[in-house]
DNA sequence: GGTTGCATGTAAATGGTTACATGATTGT
DNA sequence: ACAATCATGTAACCATTTACATGCAACC
């Protein structure tokens, strides 16, 4: 999803600056699956209220840059409703560890074995922190969502729990097997 | 992870061309949690010969672009090893489909359904292709990176599938209420 | 005294995708 | 006939990240 859809997204929900903005995309849930920087928020704004799908009212701070408040405009809705319901890209889950994990025979049992470690930890402390969370106010497809997450990272975490044990015996028989070989 | 290490992994495999390497991370299992192109590989495998990571050996060929065959150095083999045991980036989901039903109140019930159902049918397809593949050849590590992704793909899947009748029924009803005020 | 939050923005560098350019062979 | 496979590479374009630039207030 390019930024500008990301900013008239976050708009929908009411005005906010761009660092309003980037806070919210940079929060839970939505970090989860969605990612932005300062550095592209800012330039999509001004794009935007040039070409009219938000407004901008700016605000006189004393000893702070102004306040610049961004607000859709119908154009700007209907742009969202454009993005939002046109062909979604595919869900991409990207891992730099499956991918050293693959190509783990270049590296000792003991590394892989301590990666693995790490990001069960990681995911783990994500399903954590996402189930100490609050919903008891959110929106339906809120909740929906954050499952999803749920669903994911648990899955992951309790993947790499269960399935580790038999790795490590694979692997510690394998280093046997090569130096008998030698 | 950036593309001269995926193609100093793939070649730790053994000799390959642009072409191979290309194929190889086009193809699942990577192809689940890496993405390259052409025009990434070809210029990384330039640069990794200039540097000295790899070796290339021109063969003619009649009617077709001479084949190149790149194999790794001991240079190479060395920084392979070093990119797969730096620190990795952390795993990363991405999903436009999530950000659409989170902003869903933009949309149309049926059209958020709709949307679910698709992804639901993509992620159970994927799921059954996994499935249906032939390990018994594979290497420890790369039954682990299989069964990590189908679990993925599982909960995704099997999330969607046991949810979205929730879904529906919160949606329906937060119409009723909508229509109501009216 | 240090970190976090508030608040904007730019410029350089990074790194990549997409499309183009070419074209025979093999399988359906 | 048509698609896929083999096989390389470039150039234009795109978007984004990172670092820089500035600085007060509130909290710990």
């Amino acid at each position: 999803m390019d930024v500008r859809s990301l900013c008239l997204a976050v708009l929908s929900r009411g005005p906010a600056s761009g660092y309003d903005i980037k806070k919210m995309l940079s929060e839970p849930p939505i970090s989860h699956f969605q990612e932005t920087s300062y550095g592209s928020i800012y330039p999509a704004l001004g794009r935007l209220t040039k070409e009219g799908l938000t407004n901008c009212v700016e605000e006189r701070q004393a000893k702070r840059p102004d306040k610049k408040t961004y607000s859709l405009t119908a154009k700007g809705r209907r742009a969202l409703r454009e993005a939002l319901s046109a062909p979604l890209s595919p869900d991409r889950f990207r891992s730099d560890f499956l991918f050293a994990l693959f190509f783990g025979d270049q590296l000792p049992a003991e590394t892989l074995l301590a990666m693995i470690a790490t990001r069960q930890a990681a995911y783990q402390e994500r399903v954590d922190g996402m189930q100490d969370c609050d919903l008891s106010e959110a929106s339906p497809q809120r909740r929906f969502v954050h499952g999803f997450g749920l669903a994911l990272y648990a899955a992951a975490a309790g993947y790499l729990e269960r399935e580790t044990p038999g790795l490590e015996a694979a692997l510690t028989a394998g280093d046997a097997l090569g130096q008998a070989a030698e």
